[in-house]
Order: C-alpha cells, then sequence, then structure tokens
DNA sequence: TGTACATCAGTGAACGCGCGTTCACTGATGTAC
DNA sequence: TGTACATCAGTGAACGCGCGTTCACTGATGTAC
C-alpha cells in the first residue's frame, strides 16, 4: 500500500496553540521552508480554495513572524505554486506505486483509479484546488497532462492485451476520466449528502465505458 | 429553443461606465432590487466564485452607493441566496422546456442533457458557483435535489419504454449524472484546452451508461 | 388653493478588520587574524 | 587566546487597500386638512 509522502505526514511543525517553535540552528534555515510548505499544503487543503489562502494564515500555522514567509517564497503564488508542484508530485508517485500492486492491464489501470478515489476522499480540498481553482488555469500545471497521458496509456495497454475492445483509446480514456471526475466531484462538493460506494462506481465505470471484464 | 429568462437578458441597467443611473419614481422601489440581483447574476457567473463577489462590486455594477444594496438584501448571504434561487429557477424552467421538444422518451433525455450542456458553455461560472462553492452546502439548494429526481424519472421512463435495458434506474443516472457532471467540470475548469465535441461525449454516455439507441 | 407633514428612494462618511508586502532591525553563531 | 567582523535566521512596526456593515442624513414626491 502507498505511503502519504509528504501531505498528512509527520506532524512536527507548531503544534495546535503553535507557539513553541524554536529557531532553526545555523546551516539548517532550509528547514523553514520545508515547515512553510507542509503547513500550506494543509491549509490548502482544508480550505479548498488557493484564494480563501492567507500568507497570514500560513505564518500563524508554522508559528512565525507573518515576514518569515518572505525569506523562502517571493509572494503568495510562488507559495502555492510549489506548496502544488509538491503535493502533485507526491500523488503522481503514489499512484504509480498503487499500480504496481496489480499484475494484469486491467488490475493496474482499476488500482489506479480506487487509489485516487481514496486519496480524494482524504484529501478533497486538494483535489478541488488543483481541479477547480483559477489558479490552475493561471499555473499551467504539468501535472494533469502527465496523469492524463499515463490514463491512456493504461486504457491502451488493456486494449493492447485483448482484455478490452480495440477502440479509440484517447476517446475511451476521456470518457472514463470525465466519468471518474465526476463521481469523485460530486462526493468532494456533497459532503453533506450519501453515495453509494465510489469504489462500486468506478467498477461500472470500467465495464461500461472501457469494457473490460472484472473478476466476480 | 428555449430562452434564457433572466441570466443575460435585458441590458437594462448601468451601462459601461454605470454612472447614468437616476432614481425610481415613487412607488416603483422594488426595480432597484430586480437590477441588483441581475448585476449579481452577471458578476457571480463572472467570477465563477460566491467568495470573490464583493458587495460593494454589485453595487459598482449597479450604478449605486454601496449602502443601497442594504435596502433589499439584509446581507451578503442573502443576496447570495437570492441570485441562485432565481438563477436556478430559470434554469429547471429551460431544462424543461428544451425537453419538451421531443416525443419519445429518449430524446427527451438527451435534450435535457444536450441543453444543460450548452448553458454550462455559456453560463460556466454559475455553474461553478452552484457546485462547487462552499455556499452550496451551506445553502441547502433544493435545486440540486429536484434536477436528480427529474433526472431519475427520465431514464425511468426510458426504460419503462423499453428503450433501455431494465435497471437500477436510481443507479443508472447517478452514473449518468456523475459523467455528465464530469465531463462538463472538465471543460468548465479548463477553458484554455481543447476537448471533443461535448455532445458527442453525451450521447456515448447515453449509450454505454443507459444503454439507449440512438438515430444514426 | 396653500401648507405642514409623512413617506419613499436612496446617499456619504465612517467603523474596524485582515490582508499582501516592505523595510529597517536584532541577536545568536561562526571565522579571520 | 581574544576580539572584530560577517553571516545567518529570523522579527516588529508600518504602509495602503478593499471589504462588510452601520448610522445619521437628504431631497423629491405625494397626502391630509
Amino acid at each position: 500500500m502507498p505511503v502519504m509522502n509528504a501531505i498528512s505526514s509527520s506532524a512536527s511543525a507548531a503544534s495546535p496553540g503553535g507557539r513553541a517553535r524554536g529557531r532553526n540552528p545555523r546551516g539548517q534555515g532550509e528547514r523553514l521552508r520545508g515547515d512553510i510548505l507542509e503547513a500550506t499544503v494543509r491549509l490548502l487543503d482544508e480550505l479548498g480554495d488557493d484564494e480563501a489562502l492567507s500568507m497570514r494564515a500560513v505564518s500563524r500555522a508554522v508559528g512565525i513572524a507573518a515576514t518569515s514567509v518572505y525569506i523562502h517564497f517571493a509572494d503568495k503564488d510562488e507559495l502555492v505554486a510549489a506548496a502544488l508542484e509538491r503535493c502533485t508530485q507526491d500523488l503522481i508517485g503514489d499512484l504509480d506505486q498503487a499500480e504496481s500492486s496489480a499484475v494484469d492491464p486491467v488490475g493496474r489501470l482499476r488500482a489506479r483509479l480506487h487509489f485516487l478515489g481514496t486519496w480524494v476522499h482524504a484529501h478533497g480540498g486538494l483535489y478541488k484546488v488543483i481541479h477547480e481553482s483559477a489558479l490552475n488555469q493561471r499555473l499551467h500545471l504539468t501535472f494533469k497532462e502527465e496523469l492524463n497521458s499515463r490514463s491512456r496509456e493504461a486504457v491502451q495497454r488493456c486494449m493492447d492485451a485483448g482484455l478490452a475492445p480495440a477502440d479509440d483509446a484517447a476517446a475511451v480514456a476521456l470518457d472514463l476520466r470525465a466519468a471518474v471526475h465526476g463521481a469523485v466531484s460530486l462526493r468532494v462538493n456533497s459532503p453533506g449528502n450519501e453515495f453509494p460506494p465510489l469504489e462500486d462506481q468506478i467498477d461500472r465505470f470500467l465495464v461500461k465505458l472501457v469494457g473490460v471484464t472484472l473478476p466476480a
């Protein structure tokens, strides 16, 4: 099972009250940079919106002066970009690791999607920032293109192996991506509502949209 | 073809510069209320985010003093709620009207979804406010439940007419809704990217997820 | 017909707030001689 | 071994801004007598 790399890991930084933070020893100034990024990712996940994030909230969360963020990041845009860069790289790694737990192409594609579902369930706010924020248009996230191409290749491999009817892999992959994104987006944006299990829905999409057969 | 009711209609209120606005005649004070709502809907559509909307921006758009908004709306929440109430009611009406242009259940379901697609294309910001904003959780929009039930009934009618294989209509409708929402959401949130035609994708969802046959 | 008054449709100044960012600074730690 | 100096890791006060909202007000129009 893949590990959440940086996102939900070490709660080393400023605790609840958040006052107990000493100065880093000489030569370790870069540690603050990591703490700031970690707090930023966490706050973005809580807020689900990069515009609602404030530099001052980040500094409060880390337990430093508001100005200290500027030692490591030129401005808010640069901070958010760095935070998203980090968390999307982590996600890509985790997805690849999830995929590697299965052997056949169908199992691998399915593992990717199921892991994505659990990740979004745990990090709905980050999913919103990545997919819905205005920033994701300004910032040209190469991340998404990378995910899209890996998804298309995964579908293509199912077809090549004869496990799915040969078809336009790009179109099928887009349909699958849209459907899964929609299923996940509905759940993230209506956390109050009840929904049937996401895994079952993803499996139906695999069967009906890609045409694979899943083991009973 | 259905008409956009209030959303993109009469540009009667404050024009570009927006200074030339006289006081309403005695007894016509409620006209300002309408102008404020109209401007609010327009701004929400442009911003795609209710938190980015400011009372001051609304008053500027209408061409009135910042305080005049409070004559008709107690606070920002009430204003946004009224604006969304208006535009979702319009959308429900337009969808029903679109449906009525077709005769058989499949054509009617398809007309609904295609119209939704063109509406979202024209009003991406409103779609985002309705489906992605934090407000849509605080405000319990009955609107969505209404849309969901109509969608489920439309699917059920296709099954009842023997035009789609009998199945759990609620589950099929949810899958269809998720898929269409995803297709639309991807496009709204990546306006820079190129996508294949939405209508074709919707048709594929109808065929593969609901199991209907479409005329060539 | 004249006038005092009520009502209506708004306005302008002001409040306190949190924000992004700049600037000059502090105090501990290492290093050259 | 002592000391002047450079560097490092941060801090505190302050700026101007736009915001939501409150409050006392204005000036035109109708109405009662």
